[in-house]
RNA sequence: UCCUGGGUAGCUCAACUAGGUAGAGCGGUCGGCUGUUAACCGAUUGGUUGGGGGUUCGAGUCCCCCCCCAGGAGCCA
């Protein structure tokens, strides 16, 4: 079965500490797996050529205990990743417990209980560099294009769309709430650096019970000051396709250990297929959905939706009552807003959301009366509009759910190191 | 929060339309095997059937309550 590889010159003198993964032996000769970072290599080890201790050691191990190893590099065809060592040496560091996730089949629950150790195995490594490649590439495309990595803060004193839904917790006798968006600290840092983004967790207290929510997730916010509609949509297109070739070329190997069909993911270059919220709800009464103009689109409209296409797929000018109270009415409609979402193919829902924001401050001030949402908490964002407003656009988008898109997996608490979901937060 | 399905050995499951003191594979352990790929062959180990109460001569199986898990919905990224 194929695994992420440990580069082996031929011929090589070679040490390394690593875990046993995988152990077969026969009388005389074994062979053993050994994970030494991401990667794993085959171990050879003949009885006859190793001191008698050293063969002793191999008869003893365990899966998952770690070791000391010593030997010669040999390229061959015959081992899993194409490259072995021929054992001279092998010491045991600390002899394992039984480990209890098996080659074989387990239960998600039972795999979720064991999240600390799930992670030691060959696919969910494979999802985690996927991850951190695309992390990677997101930092290189903002920075590539001049933007500045603003750190927005976790403990906040009000919500961005809303209190119901947030994480309260107390700070020095007041409330303060775990953020769900870095939105509104960035738009402040926009107009001091232009060009922004931040990149974090976000919280959010809804209890949902989905295959593509959980409770603490990533996200990266871009926020451009002076950007219209139109340039917001050309960035989030360019933006996506850059991270998603890139992430298809660093992390090819990865890909193929998780045995991803990537022909539709080669796809994602600009420009994207592009509907209104009106054009999808006719599009969705045709294909028999129970929709009104007005209704928000859920996780099968969305599937629907994307289904006309083998490229992300952008929604444009939402009605207003959907969407979050910043968002700048459309000119030709004041019932509709100049916000867009971006739809992955294959089911994978919303990754994007994004919008041009309200630059006007009567305008703002009456959108924050309208949603009842508590004034004094937002006095300090209303001051961007006071102090040379402009014009200015962002997005959103979600890690978890990029990364489930690109590694095809179904469930997005296998694409975070340790998924917290509803009523679960161990380990 | 609601709807549906489920909780039996360390793990994955079986024990039937009809209540009769639980069984297999994997793992572990021991032995065998010089090119294995989730190796293979033989032996062996393993259980208060999620918890509590009830019906019954007798409950994994039927009834009630509770707990936990999964899948889905709403909401969203």
């Amino acid at each position: 079965m194929k695994d992420l590889p440990v580069v082996i010159e031929d011929g090589q003198e070679i040490e390394l500490e690593g875990w046993i993964i995988h152990k077969r032996i026969s009388g005389k000769l074994a062979f053993l797996d050994l994970r030494v970072g991401p990667g794993v290599v085959q171990l050879v080890a003949s009885k006859k050529e190793l001191p008698a201790e050293a063969w002793q050691n191999i008869k003893k191990v365990t899966l998952e205990s770690s070791v000391k190893i010593g030997g010669i590099g040999k390229v061959d065809s015959r081992a899993p990743t194409g490259a072995e060592i021929h054992l001279k040496d092998f010491e045991i560091i600390h002899l394992s417990e039984e480990f209890p996730i098996t080659p074989k089949e387990h239960g998600i629950a039972f795999l979720m209980e064991h999240r600390h150790l799930w992670l030691r195995s060959r696919k969910q490594r494979a999802y985690l560099v996927i991850r951190n490649e695309l992390e990677q590439s997101i930092h290189d495309f903002f920075y590539k294009n001049g933007f500045i990595r603003i750190d927005s803060p976790i403990l906040t004193p009000a919500a961005c769309e809303g209190t119901s839904t947030l994480f309260e917790t107390d700070y020095f006798g007041e409330k303060a709430y775990l953020s769900q968006s870095g939105q509104l600290y960035l738009e402040p840092a926009a107009a001091a650096f232009r060009k922004v983004y931040c990149f974090g967790p976000t919280f959010r207290a809804e209890k949902s019970k989905t295959r593509r929510h959980l409770m603490e997730f990533w996200m990266v916010e871009p926020e451009v000051a002076f950007m219209k509609f139109e340039e917001l949509i050309k960035l989030a297109e360019e933006f996506l396709s850059y991270i998603i070739q890139r992430v298809l070329e660093k992390a090819a190997i990865a890909l193929e250990v998780i045995e991803r069909d990537t022909t539709i993911l080669e796809k994602t270059t600009p420009p994207f297929p592009r509907i209104t919220y009106t054009e999808a709800i006719e599009t969705l009464k045709n294909k028999g959905f129970p929709i009104e103009w007005g209704d928000d689109i859920g996780g099968d409209e969305e599937t629907a939706l994307s289904q006309e296409t083998d490229k992300p797929l952008i929604i444009t000018h939402y009605p207003k009552k959907v969407k979050a109270f910043y968002m700048q009415p459309n000119p030709d409609n004041p019932e509709e807003v100049l916000a867009m979402d971006v739809i992955a193919p294959e089911g994978y829902g919303e990754i994007i959301g994004g919008s041009e924001r309200i630059n006007d401050l009567d305008l703002l001030k009456k959108r924050i009366e309208e949603e009842n949402l508590p004034r004094e908490a937002f006095e300090w964002y209303l001051d961007i509009r006071k102090f040379g407003s402009f014009p200015h656009s962002g997005f959103g988008l979600g890690i978890e759910r990029t990364v489930a898109w690109i590694t095809g997996v179904k469930h997005v608490r296998e694409t975070i190191p340790y998924p917290r979901m509803l009523y679960k937060i161990y380990p």
